[in-house]
DNA sequence: CTTGTAGGTGCAAATGATTGCAAGTAGGAT
DNA sequence: ATCCTACTTGCAATCATTTGCACCTACAAG
């Protein structure tokens, strides 16, 4: 079975419709590797399925978030980037709020973090692809000297 | 000193320029409390300060929010709300990624994460204001049952 | 106080993203 | 296989956000 129909089917046991325009995006964003805009994701889909509407591309990985398929990264310039859920490569994003710089990291000190949630407040942390906003280390030390870019 | 130009002075603090646009701004956040739309910050600023521009707004907190000053919060459905950052009162979401519903919790664990960000990457986590995504109680349970909202 | 200028603002255009609606269709029932 | 309908899609309109540019101004220097 194909990468795409096992993805797929997974989509259709989470109760979700399987329509070629889905199916095609799905099997994009697991394609393309990294973090991509839906400009990129429906330039590339389109190649696939000649017609496709960016609306629908909006819609689509929309309901893939929903799903738990996709995630969604936002940087502070609020560009809003998607990828493939990977289970099997949890990673986090440390983005500086003021040069946008990204870091990404291996997952630590989230299992506990996880459970304590789970128990307290009975929410299960999407805790393979997290994102945390703050400074970085170049900028913090501009911070201390009060040299933020304006 | 009232409140306004105590925040005034802070940004000033930080190397920026403190416009009469900015200052109304930013005192309106303040005064705003909870996270609001950039619609409703400039419906409320533009009674204290008539003329002020949409564009205007979208800008200053862009950059209050890279001067450490405000915080942004996204939804799933990508509704940006912006608050005053409140060192008094550090407090994190959890947004399910499904019915957007928001918890708000009292910090637990972070002090140990944010030291650890800082000693292997030199990052300065935002621990004051975070937001996470996951599955409420309500929707978790309907995922099991691969029932969430198609 | 005046002057100069780097940065900020308002405006309108452009771009990104969402939404209402009519037509199409995935998939369940028979 | 056919039929039916709840949901999806394409389209264009609308809304949210960003951006280029001309003009304005906060603030540093003198």
């Amino acid at each position: 079975m194909s990468c795409g129909a096992r993805l797929a089917n997974e989509l259709r046991q989470k109760g979700y419709r399987v329509t070629p325009q889905r199916a095609v995006i799905l099997e994009t964003v697991a394609h393309m590797h990294g973090h991509h805009s839906v400009q990129e994701v429906f330039t590339k889909a389109e190649q696939s399925l000649p017609g496709l509407n960016v609306a629908t591309v909006y819609r689509t990985l929309d309901m893939l978030h929903r799903a738990g398929m996709v995630e969604i990264l936002s940087t502070t310039a609020n560009i809003t980037c998607f990828s493939l859920r990977d289970p099997e490569h949890p990673h986090y994003h440390l983005i500086c709020r003021n040069c946008d710089a990204m870091q990404e990291i291996e997952p630590v000190l989230f299992n506990e973090l996880a459970d304590t949630l789970k128990k307290k407040h009975g929410f299960s942390l999407d805790h393979r692809h997290l994102t945390f906003s703050g400074l970085c280390k170049h900028c913090q030390s501009d911070a201390a000297k009060g040299n933020l870019t304006p």
